[in-house]
DNA sequence: ATTATTCACTTGCATTTTGCAAGTCATATT
DNA sequence: AATATGACTTGCAAAATGCAAGTGAATAAT
């Protein structure tokens, strides 16, 4: 009876930046956030739509381990029986430092494009961050 | 004639945050990091000892496409022909406050150890990160 | 009411990456 | 001269990735 949900989920060591590498050091999960985040991109298909063409069965493993480490949670689309609305938790949201910090970075350091928005976030870093987290508590309240 | 030493490097996107995926977005990289900045590891065998266990072949392979990036350089050992001594270049110092946010966040939302680095990380962020870059200035003047 | 389309996935299969164990080879140490 | 050390390669099995082509339920069009 009450088998514990998570009893020990094994990992490498536990320095907590271990923690995020394993959870989020691959080639596609940051970008999925970042299409959430930015964009507000929140089904299958738009997320499939992210400019680096993410193919779908990878697109599938992903969505499915984010909701599995508690970073994205889903909801059925009330509109329309076949679409699932993905949207960040607390945990999920709580990653756009990480994301703001690498993103400076890679502008900071290679040539990269969308200007507007580094502009945006080395000017106040803080509001920009705000702002992030006052769009996505607005897009979660029905 | 003096052919461009990296012309076009193709990436997926010109998205910043895609440069940094495609430059960190792996289980290593950002470990190898952490110990340099952290411990001080400089040397392959000092890499190899990390805590998570890395295999030799990936370590060559990760230390090889992080110099290739400008986020690492060698320097032969003076007192010991063997040896290559790997450094942070100031792009490499540059990721503290990407290492910063990720232990952080790992911190904030699963059960991690090292609790004295992550308080220290919490209590004053930027004196931390000028503490690291302070050490990196000084282990770097010959 | 039937047909076509959309959506969120699976499945199969080839390619690439990862990981382990065992070399290699140039210094250093004894 | 013999042994050990440091920084890697190499070979090979296992896992992850990527592409193309399904699948099956729900919606939209005719």
């Amino acid at each position: 009876m009450c088998p514990r949900p998570d009893p020990i989920m094994k990992r490498r060591s536990g320095c907590p930046l271990n923690a995020s590498v394993e959870m989020l050091g691959d080639r596609w999960s940051l970008l999925i956030i970042r299409d959430m985040m930015l964009r507000g991109s929140k089904s299958f298909n738009e997320f499939l739509h992210c400019y680096e063409g993410i193919a779908t069965n990878i697109l599938a493993d992903r969505l499915k381990k984010l909701v599995g480490h508690g970073i994205l949670e889903t909801e059925p689309d009330p509109g329309d029986g076949r679409k699932l609305i993905y949207r960040l938790t607390e945990k999920g949201i709580d990653l756009a430092p990480v994301m703001t910090e690498m993103v400076l970075w890679a502008a900071a350091h290679e040539e990269t494009e969308n200007q507007a928005l580094v502009m945006e976030m080395k000017k106040d870093r803080t509001k920009f961050l705000q702002r992030i987290r006052a769009r996505w508590l607005h897009s979660r309240k029905k």
